[in-house]
DNA sequence: CTAAAAATTTAGACTGGCCTAAATTTTTAT
DNA sequence: ATAAAAATTTAGGCCAGTCTAAATTTTTAG
């Protein structure tokens, strides 16, 4: 049985390994977990110890499967939380990533076989990112970034790489919503911004920044 | 802010005090809690400096006006993540206990807003325990126990003092569910059990021990 | 009313998770 | 190739929450 802070090291662990390639650095999770580079490395020590990562000092870190395992049970979780906040309780997806923080470490294997089914058995939680499998699977997605995309392509929006709420409340705000189709006019030269049509006509203009973190299919 | 472990003894504190009558002893806090009464006398220590209790050197224990304030949110809390479990993922009244001891602790006033009206602002959790306010009152039943009626008399079954699973399982076995009405036939001089007629007309055996922990009106 | 029993608190110690400062190893740049 | 910089680990310590053993206070019984 993992704490609580054993768990978010974990999930940690597995997003900054499918962010970056190879070994995770103990400076990335200090900066991730908000902690300090020591702290980590006390961690470090413990999750290795529990079979849990592969660590070498000064190499870097790795999930060994049962650590890949545990990080995936706990992001199907988080997932699963933040539909069920989104489509039951009807918070918007700008306000459902810090319960569902709390929320994933909740222990019960029935609690999340009944919550899945509850919801439908859903594929993507509300920032388009897959959902875990219960057979601990995380689902493969073709995606791009937006920013790959060129002049003349109609694109539909699939998910986001940023969560904070202001990213998400400019995508509001600018009429880009999941699941919508946007056509691409022009791309600056420049700046790399994007001038796109929405769905419902508007015209919207997109930062390289913010293109860079909504991927497409 | 409190953490798990200060929550855990207010809600011990209010519901020991609701129990027995005056102060709360450093050793019923300590069965409860599962830990040793030196521990206790620690966190009492803390509570009392936080002003959460009235505490004096071995005179037992009292909940603040804010110390009870918090009780109750944390008691509506789990009592509205009881309904949830049994109300929409259809748990049985037994086995969602220890899930709401988890579920009780995540700390959004926005999730409990939006959780009650999710669940029809309910009055009562799955035992039949009345649900605090959001206003921070807990609401007065005038329940009296099964095992002080008297022979004759038709009682209707509303909540139970005892939350273990066997309890729970047994008054399922025995046609007793929250709501129903039970018609009692005969009280045994010796034993005080009763014989009583279920809603569905079945005629069952209820111990002393059982009837002490069934609360009818 | 007093002595034994029970309840409670204090003393001292441990673990988990964190920190700062210092030491060590690895990487980078000349 | 080597020295400086960056990254990481180690040393030593703090706090919350727990424990056991010992001391103290309160309660109970004779
Ligand atoms: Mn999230
Ligand atoms: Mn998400
Ligand atoms: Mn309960
Ligand atoms: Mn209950």
């Amino acid at each position: 049985m993992q704490s609580f802070t054993e768990e978010n090291y974990l999930k940690t662990i597995y997003n900054l390994a499918n962010r970056q390639q190879g070994e995770v650095s103990t400076n990335a999770l200090a900066e991730v977990t908000a902690t300090k580079a020591a702290s980590v490395t006390d961690m470090l020590r413990k999750l290795a110890e529990k079979q849990l990562i592969h660590y070498k000092k000064y190499q870097g870190v790795r999930l060994t499967e049962e650590g890949e395992r545990l990080a995936l049970q706990i992001i199907r979780r988080h997932r699963l939380w933040e539909v069920f906040l989104v489509e039951k309780l009807g918070f918007s997806w700008d306000q459902v990533h810090d319960i569902a923080e709390e929320l994933e470490h909740v222990r019960s294997e029935e609690l999340v076989t009944r919550l899945d089914s509850y919801l439908g058995n859903p594929q993507f939680d509300p920032h388009g990112d897959p959902i875990p499998t219960s057979a601990g699977q995380m689902p493969e997605t073709g995606y791009r970034k937006l920013s790959e995309a060129e002049v003349g392509e109609g694109v539909c929006l699939m998910a986001v790489l940023e969560h904070s709420t202001g990213f998400l409340r400019h995508l509001d705000y600018s009429d880009l919503s999941l699941g919508s189709t946007v056509i691409i006019q022009e791309i600056n030269a420049f700046d790399k911004s994007f001038r796109v049509q929405t769905e419902t006509g508007r015209m919207v203009f997109v930062s390289h920044e913010v293109a860079k973190n909504l991927l497409v299919n």
